[in-house]
DNA sequence: GGGGCGGTTTGCATCGTTGTATAGTCCGGG
DNA sequence: CCCGGACTATACAACGATGCAAACCGCCCC
């Protein structure tokens, strides 16, 4: 049995309500029953009961992430700096992965969590629009990633749609005419998937190039092998592309095993370029042309918004904030080549 | 002010004991008033209070998983499998990055935790051996990855020395005479890095190949730039290798994106083979040969001793265990080359 | 010399929940 | 008709920490 405030005090000669001053750094304590104080909690180990301590103030100083999957390096990068962003409020983040299911999404929605928390950053994959606004749980949220218009809690966001725009165009840009895409959805919770879809649909259209329907692949999930996958569709077509863009990084590494593994050269045959900029891109070959979402900047907003609702009375309330985080695309040589680095 | 089992016992006319039960699906209960508490349950929209439950239970259903960083495939990958390994108990995980730092993780081993938790699963980076004796904190932890012999807690790991050597012995069984190797590390608590090594030169003594120092390149940590860099030294020398095997997965993309970059082939000039099996060496190009550490059995075995710590009083003594984990060799064509896949 | 005033310490109630002990209630069997 | 036992519901005391108000101290000042 871990000793509380009472053995200390016991074995200090004080009262427990001395010894919790002593603890939680008090200013008018006498500084040599502070020194007794401080050597009996030495002697005895003594650390603060967090429970208790949660009891007393409603405050757990923890804040669940929930996001689809840790295996994807862009949710495992942004995990880590939303970690970081919490650490300097002294937070400490519970992850929740939700698979993707609906059933897990709703019941974090829901507040049906098992464990005190003080906020939520949520990443949803299988839930969209009004499925998220909360029922009656009082956590503050933030959503991340999904671009709800009007949605029911703050969100924090790239402009999907602009910068699914910017990739294609940066392919048509370099004199490519068929430009395909790998990771169109259908399922009306796919939000991002529809995004992105829109602004390579306006992207086409503005270089005055067709949208050959023939040219859009559907994927299951975002993963490498969806990707290799689509590709091998693709070339399997009647007209193969000589660009393509993918709604994700992943699905553009998949996608170009698949192209070199039937002798295609990248960039020569056919551009790619992908979305989210994660680590691998930088150092695969031929390296990833991407869109980098301003990754360090969504986790600290995200984690502002939180403590802001989190502050006392007054900031808390308020209408839910949509906040935009800029985004860059950096041309590496799955579009450019080589030479041009 | 969210309601209390206090406010549901009023709402239906009952004991907060009777409330108490209901929530707990005591047995005997009147199906009447289970009813009535339960309909004022929900009209109040009742939570219980995880905290207070917690206060008496002393459990909080919550561990720790301390990595060095999430960025890393591998310990994301980790992460991903020990929070579903978790989930199976219906236990939620909470992350600790510690960035490798040796006062953290000091902080760590030592109990000085902001958030109460019930156990820790602890990758450690900086820390080593006896540094790692807890001090007074009696909430079990269980090691990963570190093999301290007669170690201060539960340890589960692969047998680092004897898959380093399957690696190097697949090298030199490809006929490779020149074999280096990536990934040394001076410091006295890279065990990983020192017990690798030392599978890589009894591999080498076993096969005959002279050990020569300069085919052995130090990095400062085990990112893909470090693995880029070291390679890049490698070829710099007199008499770079025709082979290499890297400490893990990340150097191994960075060393073959530099043998790429300067137009080696690869396996043809130079074979690679790394350690880990992260998702990203399935996909790259060439697709990268590795020890694939069973990593869902990590993850199971490692949450199944925090359990058995756990149980109540008998199993939780006994002395600390060491459990071994398979791994196996996957040839891929980073060392085997395209046609014999 | 008593009132007042910082500085220092303390007792008590309280957060929301559950374990234990106990008080009723109802039934069937002796 | 009474009693034991099964069932149901309740009261009370914890768990460990903190906010509040009050008590205590020495001391200065009128």
């Amino acid at each position: 049995m871990p000793p509380g405030l009472k053995d200390v005090a016991a074995q200090a000669g004080v009262s427990i309500k001395t010894v919790s001053n002593v603890v939680n750094g008090y200013v008018h304590v006498a500084p040599e029953t502070r020194a007794r104080v401080q050597q009996a909690i030495d002697a005895l180990g003594y650390k603060p009961n967090m429970a208790a301590r949660q009891l007393r103030s409603g405050r757990s100083g923890v804040i669940a992430l929930a996001v689809p999957e840790l295996q994807s390096p862009y949710f495992a990068e942004l995990a880590g700096r939303i970690v970081h962003a919490a650490e300097r409020r002294s937070w400490t983040v519970l992850i929740d992965q939700t698979d993707g299911h609906a059933e897990r999404e709703r019941n974090l929605v829901a507040g049906l969590r098992r464990h005190a928390i003080d906020g939520l950053i949520f990443s949803p994959l299988a839930l969209a629009g009004e499925e998220l606004a909360r029922g009656g749980d009082e956590t503050p949220m933030v959503l991340l990633g999904e671009r709800v218009s009007h949605g029911p809690a703050d969100h924090v966001a790239i402009d999907n749609t602009a910068a699914a725009a910017d990739a294609t165009r940066h392919l048509a840009g370099s004199g490519r005419r068929r430009i395909a895409a790998i990771g169109a959805q259908d399922f009306p919770s796919a939000v991002t998937a529809q995004q992105r879809l829109a602004g390579y649909r306006a992207a086409l259209e503005q270089a005055g190039l067709p949208t050959d329907p023939a040219l859009v692949a559907q994927v299951e999930s975002f993963h490498r092998a969806d990707g290799a996958a689509a590709m091998a569709r693709l070339l399997d077509g009647p007209q193969p592309p000589d660009a393509v863009f993918c709604f994700n990084d992943l699905l553009a590494l998949g996608a170009i095993r698949t192209l070199l593994e039937r002798g295609c050269s990248v960039p020569g045959d056919v551009a790619v370029i992908g979305f989210d900029d994660i680590e691998d891109g930088r150092f695969s070959t031929p390296t990833l042309s991407t869109i980098a979402p301003d990754l360090g900047r969504i986790a600290e907003l995200a984690v502002d918004l939180l403590a802001e609702r989190l502050g006392e009375g007054e900031a808390a309330a308020g209408p839910p904030r949509e906040l935009r985080v800029s985004h860059r695309l950096v041309a590496r040589e799955s579009t450019v080549g080589r030479d041009s680095r």
